[in-house]
DNA sequence: CGATCACTTGAGTTTAGTCAAAGCGGGTGG
DNA sequence: CCACCCGCTTTGACTAAACTCAAGTGATCG
């Protein structure tokens, strides 16, 4: 990780939200960070220092379980708030990681000049609350999702999340990560993915993977 | 569903968090329900109209899968929220539903109402968002249960966490919600228990279960 | 007294997780 | 240049957890 310029005002959640006095507080307290491909942003279980804006590059939230097993709990774009689970009312510590799946640049700043500027700014705090209940619906939506529904319509899902956030057909990802995100293992995931293949509603060489019938997919995802 | 009289002014969170000029309005706008046992509070799908607190009771907060299947979110106590996931930027439509487990009485405000409390109250709006975090961390602790602890571990889990929302080591539930709960089915879950009972870690007669052994229950939660 | 409903138990099936091994570049250093 | 090693992919075989189905049991209630 080593330090960079400054941001421009209008990509981070906390620029744009920024009411007027407040902006030269903010161009001082915040500072940019960059870190490089598979650089760890933060650490589940170290303690909360501060919170980071995606400025450019992709990255991933997990929680790990065990030394081998990990859950991708979401991937975050630019613009995208990081490590504002730490702001709840336990101990001040990360609950996720935060890894960068490629170079990456964050603004980051202080949690004491990030709480302060909530305080200040019932703006930002009720964009921020809307923000969490989005993240909480999905959340739901997901745990639902892991107990009822088969690895082959969570790989669907996923597949169809990705292509979402990255406003396209066509991404990248490792399989280890899929399997990771879908929440199950390397093997299923290679398996569903040669079936998607075979019934060619994707291709897949190496991590690029592009979406070829939408449709056909979202049925999988279907349950009851 | 039936209405009563006015709410205590320390029991929720919107009273709690009043400001002085807004504690009139706040009198103004709320009102009491009362539910019976197995009512419905809101449904999954249906559009959001309010925001209720938990005055007396308990209830589940739930989502639906098909027909038959459900997942239990969450459980509701005294002075906690109820609807806020419809807060969220989306559509203005439940994503949860939620049903009294017995007879509850609720403080119930428009969601303009409530809207404008945030805006005008932002320690209001700090502590909601507050508790979302709260509500998203734990969401992700359980999705990570759900991928990679076995039943056995996420009942564990579930009795554990029941008894600290009760506050208490004996508490009561159906078997059907602590399956619904825990993300498995009924029979899973009834064979579990009885074996948790033969290492008398638990005692159960009928609905009402007492933990006697929290310790080496916890023990079942450990994973790797 | 029959019907209904939740509880209890057994048996069979299935999905997906585990383990193991072979294949396949691609890069590195001898 | 070649041999080797490393990491990722591919595939097969086995295993086990837990879901499903089905049927028996017992209590309750009209």
């Amino acid at each position: 990780m080593k330090k960079a310029g400054t941001c421009d005002l209008n990509t981070c959640f906390l620029c744009q939200y920024s009411i007027p006095e407040w902006i030269a507080a903010v161009s001082d307290h915040r500072q940019h960070l960059f870190y490089k491909k598979n650089e760890t942003i933060f650490q589940e279980g170290s303690p909360v220092k501060g919170i980071f804006f995606l400025y450019d590059g992709k990255v991933k939230v997990h929680k790990q379980w065990g030394a081998e097993k990990e859950l991708i709990v979401r991937f975050a774009q630019k613009g995208d708030i990081l490590g504002h689970r730490g702001l709840g009312s336990g101990d001040r510590l990360y609950t996720v990681s935060a890894t960068a799946l490629e170079d990456t640049t964050v603004c980051y700043t202080e949690l004491s000049f990030f709480e302060a500027s909530l305080k200040v700014n019932p703006s930002l705090a009720l964009k921020l609350m809307q923000f969490y209940a989005d993240e909480l619906q999905e959340a739901e939506r997901k745990m639902r999702n892991l107990v009822h529904m088969d690895v082959k319509g969570r790989l669907a899902d996923a597949l169809l999340e990705l292509s979402r956030l990255h406003k396209a057909l066509h991404f990248t990802i490792s399989r280890q990560d899929l399997a990771a995100f879908a929440g199950t293992t390397y093997e299923t995931i290679y398996r569903n993915l040669q079936e998607f293949i075979a019934e060619k509603l994707i291709t897949a060489e190496g991590r690029a993977i592009t979406i070829l019938n939408e449709k056909k997919l979202r049925r999988y995802i279907v349950g009851g």
